[in-house]
DNA sequence: AGAATTTATGTAACCTATTACGCAATATTC
DNA sequence: GAATATTGCGTAATAGGTTACATAAATTCT
């Protein structure tokens, strides 16, 4: 009944991060308690950018961030603390003036050269424990984070995901029952957006009349049961098709219920003879146009679709007869 | 002048825990991420302790935190969390009142279970990365902790400190000057642990009459030109030396300012001619009385040194024979 | 058996990073 | 050249842990 010493390394890969953090502490503590000893008024965290600034001679706080490999607001903090210490001092860029130029002081230098000693004895007792241990940790984490720099964990996984995820997502025609969900999910979005405009109104009011009817098509999305999302496909001429009035649950973002819903209309366009898809959208939603280019949208200069909104418009075309 | 990309790796072993805190951090981020996209109601920090309780029924709070390798408080915060979310239950334990069993509830059962395809695609994506790096990261993380469990990081580093650290302190005889250090050093000790009595006061305001002028020594320890350190050798009877009053500057502690003095002492009895050498101290001062063992004292039963304190004492004695 | 110590938990304050957001200066686009 | 976007920095709130300290119960020591 009593859980193992080490359940983590049970967990295997699935704890790896977390034991990875482990070791970090546990080497930080270690390094933190010999410089109390040695009485240096030092914080081992300052050492990174203090020998940065000794190599570099300066660097801007974005620089230092990148170079680090810390958020702004860390190297802001550090550099304050720092500063207040005496080993660092600040002033603004001569060329940039939102900038910052960080550099290293006549104290900084004599605390590094005092650093240096127990620094090596530090140094060569960490190769010892990797030595006895049989692992050449330096070499190996370079080559972990080459390939992670190369692909995040995330989009990898993602990628694994996505065909569970958009079988997750039904699919489903326009039922009059629906209509206060197309006008719900689609007036949410566009009030903390834009403005809701008298065309946006029609449409929003009579989904039926103006969209099927017209031989178009109003599609949902449903995940367990609940309907997260919702997209027009509408029929201006015979032969030219909008998709429009795409909206997604706040709650639901990041599910590709959009990719879901751009398939099933760009489908449903094909299926009733259309050769190309228009869209248009505005300029400042970055993430639905980076949606609608990753699923072969691009963008054209020119709209064939009349103009009914008063707000900027981008317009993207899909060529449905490309393979 | 700009700094290079990844200045940390050039840094080599010095930012090593850095680095591994950073590669811990970017795959949580990862892992929430994904967490979040699934859309479950589950924070990625709560599985170990939701698969520890799973696969071992219950367990105290203690217990979690030892097998996961956390704080207790850490683990406290965790259990009222998942509780608020109803994948834990606790209650007080019958055998042992002090205690709390932490067990997973049938919402928390059902929670592993929808996380359990997700956990494979991670798994398996995290694997594909390390054959990718031809790193077989989770056996060379065993093999390092395993190094640091037999011995930490921090006392292998004092070791090898060890002799710059004694070095660098000075020890010196007693001059009318440093009065009011043995004085000061002793009085700041005494008062913030146990009490000052009238005997201390007799060899605190005399200690050239008391210790010195009677065949003993008063050593001062030096460090930086400054005084952090002292402790006298009484000669109670030609051939019954004490190591008594020794007190170190708050500020200078773990510096080896302690053994260092008593070495120091050791030697001056030796060279009086002594064969032994007795100390008294308090059975609170755990940290003395290993730092003594340390040097070869034992501790014995009875005391040969007359009872001049009100206070408990427990003695020790280092046989100087000995090679 | 009483005193002292250890153990199990809980609480508070802090640490070191993060994300989120805002402002001002600079760069880009139409 | 005006509108828009981007960049650089700063601040606030938050995350996920820690250490330090408090309290009560159990155990150990004389």
């Amino acid at each position: 009944m009593s859980p193992p010493p080490d359940f983590l390394r049970e967990l295997g890969a699935l704890a790896f991060a977390t034991r990875l953090r482990r070791l970090s502490d546990r080497l930080m503590r270690g390094a933190a308690s010999i410089y109390r000893d040695v009485g240096l008024d030092f914080e081992p965290r300052w050492f990174a950018l203090l020998r940065l600034l000794d190599d570099h001679g300066s660097s801007s706080v974005t620089g230092a961030s990148e170079a680090l490999g810390l958020t702004h607001p860390a190297v802001v903090k550090l550099a304050r603390e720092m500063t207040r210490g005496g080993l660092v001092t600040s002033e603004r860029s001569r060329v940039d003036r939102r900038s910052r130029l960080l550099r290293i002081t006549g104290k900084g230098r004599v605390m590094l050269q005092r650093l240096t000693p127990v620094l090596d004895d530090l140094v060569a007792v960490m190769q010892g424990v990797w030595t006895e241990a049989e692992v050449d940790v330096l070499a190996d984490l370079d080559r972990l984070e080459d390939r992670l720099d190369l692909r995040e964990l995330y989009p990898r996984l993602r990628e694994r995901l996505r065909p569970r995820m958009l079988e997750a997502i039904e699919v489903l025609d326009y039922r009059p029952a629906w209509k206060r969900h197309f006008r719900g999910l689609n007036e949410s979005w566009l009030t903390q957006t834009l403005e809701v405009e008298a065309a946006d109104r029609e449409l929003l009011d009579d989904p039926n009349g103006r969209i099927v009817k017209t031989g178009g098509a109003v599609l949902f999305a449903r995940v367990n049961g609940r309907i997260v999302g919702t997209c027009a496909l509408i029929r201006h001429e015979p032969e030219l098709f909008e998709l429009t009035k795409m909206a997604v649950d706040e709650d639901a973002r990041r599910r590709l219920v959009g990719t879901r819903l751009t398939l099933a209309v760009a489908e449903r366009a094909r299926s009733l003879g259309a050769r190309e898809l228009y869209l248009e959208t505005h300029p400042s939603f970055t993430a639905a146009r980076r949606l609608y280019e990753g699923l072969g949208f691009e963008r054209i200069p020119k709209s064939p679709i009349p103009a009914v909104y008063r707000r900027r418009r981008i317009v993207m075309r899909l060529d449905l007869e490309s393979p």
